[in-house]
DNA sequence: ATATTATTAAAACGTACGTTTGAATAAATG
DNA sequence: CATTTATTCAAACGTACGTTTTAATAATAT
């Protein structure tokens, strides 16, 4: 391989395995009782490996979240806008598919990855300030296009009465997501199947709380 | 006034000052962000103060938590027998209701301490393991009795359907506790009428969720 | 009053944290 | 090949944590 792709590589894999290893252990501790030398220590790397990379644990912990949000936000954004193509005024149900796959189906990573993925999604909007208004900030991008799609599927009700719905959707899907793999759970595996009866369920449930 | 209520009085003013604190410290920042000093300084007290009187910070956290889980979950399952008194089986609805008021109406407490309360439930079980499990069993005591009288009102429905259907009932409830008092909130002030006009809408909305 | 117990107080305990430093090594560039 | 840059490493920095200790004080009981 070539000269440039060789340093890509190795770079990327310390910054990498930083990243894999705190996704993980902030999803089942939470960001303050994860250290550093935790990270480091499964990681496999040094602890200045992270101050070089990524300059402090908090924008470390920016970095994972921006990974993630990114991603999902601009698919939540085109399959709003692939739903527009078809009709003018979507359905409720149709929209809150649209919000909930993105976040509930991650394209990248493997069934393992993927629940600690749900469960680190879960865990970030949970956190105490400041650290929750980072993840809260990343994953916004998308809630205001979908409020006014919202409205305009359900126009007798109030614009303040359709946020705090659309905040308990976002409440239900957090749960969901930092449930995941508890043995009652409602997304108990990452299997595409799994997940995709998950959604379902989810939908009819909050489709009929938000026509209510 | 008396010896004894002299004596009563005075033990359970630091016992009480540390409890207060901490309900409010952790609600805005959570367990392991609220360190004792900052509880001890801030409640006006000395730093020994907590092992004496409570052993640890864990076991004092324990006591913030049944402080309040107790009376909610008893008032929970006191609301629930007065339904079964009037009726076999009650509405989804009225369930709901009887679930949910306990916990958004403390009895006890002013205008401030209500969102204080509040913000603590949301906040306390939304805490990593092993902090969250304290919260879970302490007010899991009434979830199973009004399980059964879900599966009662709705018979079509599968065991495990209303489990996670109560679990996003909870949810829900945790979300509108954590965001108490915020701009966009659903429960804004704890001023009675609001507190019913939120358990009104939350109602409305779960209640057609359940039987979605 | 005296003895006993309950409570408060100040100080120190050992440990672990996030961050910084400066040298060693690897990689890239000229 | 020489040299500059990028990365890794071991060690230490200062700070703050939960807890413990030991002594002083207040309250109760004898």
């Amino acid at each position: 391989m070539s000269n440039i792709t060789a340093i890509d590589t190795k770079t990327s894999d310390t910054k990498t395995h930083i990243l894999d290893t705190t996704e993980r252990l902030i999803a089942e501790k939470g960001f303050t009782t994860t250290t550093l030398r935790n990270i480091v220590s499964e990681a496999g790397v040094n602890l200045s490996a992270v101050s070089y990379h990524f300059g402090s644990k908090e924008e470390l912990y920016r970095a994972v979240v921006r990974r993630i949000a990114v991603p999902v936000t601009k698919r939540q954004l085109q399959m709003l806008e692939q739903l527009r193509q078809k009709t003018a005024t979507p359905s409720v149900e149709d929209l809150l598919t649209a919000f909930l796959t993105p976040p509930l189906e991650f394209v990248m990573g493997d069934e393992y990855h993927r629940i600690i993925r749900a469960q680190f999604m879960g865990r970030c909007r949970s956190e105490p300030q400041p650290i929750q208004s980072i993840a809260e900030r990343e994953f916004s991008a998308s809630v205001e296009s979908y409020l006014d799609a919202l409205q305009r599927a359900l126009p007798n009700q109030s614009r303040s009465q359709l946020s705090w719905k659309l905040d308990l959707v976002v409440a239900a899907l957090i749960r969901v997501q930092t449930e995941a793999s508890k043995p009652v759970a409602l997304l108990r595996s990452s299997q595409p199947q799994d997940i995709q009866v998950t959604i379902a369920n989810l939908v009819k449930f909050l489709a009929a709380g938000m026509q209510a």
